[in-house]
DNA sequence: ATGCTATTTGGCAACGCTCCCGATACGAGC
DNA sequence: GCTCGTATCGGGAGCGTTGCCAAATAGCAT
């Protein structure tokens, strides 16, 4: 019985020990330069003795700063309580180790689109910045994102980097991966790509890798068929009736880009029930590289994304504007996976 | 140029506005009964003029609540940056929505077993209570568990239920869960089941679930092969080589349970390149239905834990203990999925 | 010894809210 | 007509920290 259990000490407590005033163990403990090394020393270990910690909500609330982040996630499509989009999982992990490396606290949340998030995280204080994560559809939420301008609230978003988009954007280069995979199904002889994805403003990711793709396309010598092009959002039930609208539309193709990995894997399953086999019949890449790419039979072909450069752009991007300086843009490189459902 | 732009206002503004005093605001805005209809109206409209919202430091400074929690991931073996054990992020999902829907913050952060993590949350008044998710060695952190005891700071642990746990718990019924996984391969005929993972007293939940295995090769009137039993802790490096070690050691068998599903994922693949082929040669079982379960091939029989009720289960256990009731422990169903890799 | 700068430190006042009272108003009750 | 209870509100005091400025001390040249 030693000690009180629950009395938290407060800089107070340890000012008395110290024999001097609480502003002095303040900036002792923040490491404030104009505090004499001996005096300095003296505090932290009585601060280490009691266990001391510094009460953030009043460190917060004097210093308007919480040194917290809060990462909010965007789904569209899943109701589905648990089934979180894989490709935002990995980024969370990245983000949060960054956030770590930073000293940052990371509240995260989840939202619908059409919620009153904004107002939550306007002049509240719970965090300093936001990142926002979202594959939905981009005019749902725009309106808020004027919001917060208008309110002053500093935030970075993932996704399509382009003229067209509003606040600070970090995205991969997704014009450049549909590129990529376009060129890398052409080298390996086929001719008639599907691609299976929203490719309209909405979705200016999902556009752009189309528009990565057409170019591929064109630059081959050939031109794309508007046949080969189904709207699909990112789910892998949206990727199975996305094939199977392909198939039943009867144009010919011999591979699928997908948008996303979630829509290929339905995709395939599609292509399988219908007796097609992949990659002979039907060359498969996909997009976002999530684990369960390397598994599925045969395993996916798709473009992986920068997801530690991503965590850390992100990051950077809010504290930049937290601390002043702008929020600029960041266009990140993908690269290609290449695995069997590409025909190796 | 109507409003001036990070002029963030207070209950005083709302106050002035309302004509009413600047805690009337306050209990208006926060639901308080003695406050009159008329004036809350108000309040509340002036409020949503204004985009008012609550200084969250303030408020949690005055009253002493925080209303967040902290979910903290522990992980034992990956030093890998951004491969986050895929159950725990499911759990993930479903914490954070529980929370949504209890109108909590959620905190979260990623530790090294023997970091100082507990010092960070103890008395900072960041957060309410704690959530603990780890897979790693129990004793590792235990000491720091009494630590959070002796401090009087609120968690609750997932884990292994029983005795010998100190603070709250939550947890899967692992040996209820390991003794059907041991009966459904015994009921297709498998009779030299081995059993991957450390079923030692360090990782409760493995042990447990070899406990259930034992209870049920036992009941079935054969007995248990310690040549059978390989440790490996969660990720599919480790199945991988402790499948090779069981390999090697000659000792036939027929079906193998994992105690994870990575260990499960790994030991296919040393199984295969063993020539081995599942489930004709060999029947595995896993744990957990990662997402990437589905895929593998064959597609794999694993334990299905309950995540949504687990998230709930454990944010009600915090919230109990904040509240001054105590946190009991909490033991929750599990149950097979069976697909090929058992054999159907 | 005196003055003058550089280094440390203390005092005071917020930060924006909630809690604990006491004050006021209004009807009811005798 | 007076007291008393109930509903509603205001006043004042913190919650534990940090920011600002002045004060004290030390160090050194004059």
């Amino acid at each position: 019985m030693g000690r009180r259990p629950s009395n938290k000490p407060t800089s107070f407590d340890i000012a008395y020990l110290a024999g001097v005033s609480q502003p002095t163990v303040s900036r002792a403990l923040r490491g404030s330069k104009s505090v004499s090394l001996a005096t300095r020393q003296k505090i932290e270990a009585i601060a280490r003795q009691l266990n001391y910690t510094v009460d953030k909500n009043a460190s917060s609330l004097r210093s308007q700063r919480s040194n917290t982040l809060a990462l909010l996630f965007f789904e569209d499509p899943t109701p589905d309580e648990s089934n979180i989009n894989p490709f935002f999982l990995a980024m969370l992990g990245s983000i949060t180790r960054h956030c770590a490396h930073r000293g940052l606290d990371l509240l995260i949340s989840f939202q619908k689109l059409d919620d009153d998030w904004h107002k939550r995280y306007q002049d509240s204080h719970r965090a300093d910045g936001l990142i926002l994560l979202g594959y939905g559809d981009y005019t749902a939420y725009e309106p808020r994102l004027r919001q917060l301008i208008r309110s002053g609230t500093h935030f970075v978003r993932w996704g399509s980097v382009d003229d067209g988009t509003i606040g600070a954007t970090v995205g991969s280069d997704n014009f450049g991966a549909g590129r990529l995979a376009g060129e890398h199904l052409l080298a390996r002889g086929r001719k008639r790509i599907a691609f299976l994805g929203q490719a309209d403003s909405h979705y200016p990711e999902f556009e752009q890798r189309y528009a990565g793709l057409a170019k591929a396309v064109v630059t081959a010598g050939l031109s794309p068929d508007p046949a080969l092009l189904v709207d699909a959002v990112s789910s892998e039930e949206n990727g199975y009736h996305a094939a199977r609208e392909l198939l039943s539309r009867e144009a010919p193709f011999d591979a699928i880009f997908a948008a996303s990995d979630l829509i290929a894997v339905g995709a395939m399953r599609a292509l399988s029930e219908a007796g097609l086999s992949v990659p002979e019949d039907v060359a498969v890449v996909g997009f976002d590289d999530i684990p369960a790419a390397a598994f599925t039979s045969p395993p996916l072909t798709t473009i992986m994304q920068d997801i530690r450069l991503a965590g850390e752009a992100l990051v950077e991007s809010v504290l930049a504007q937290v601390e002043g300086r702008p929020g600029n843009p960041r266009v990140l490189p993908a690269r290609l996976v290449v695995r069997a459902s590409s025909g190796g």
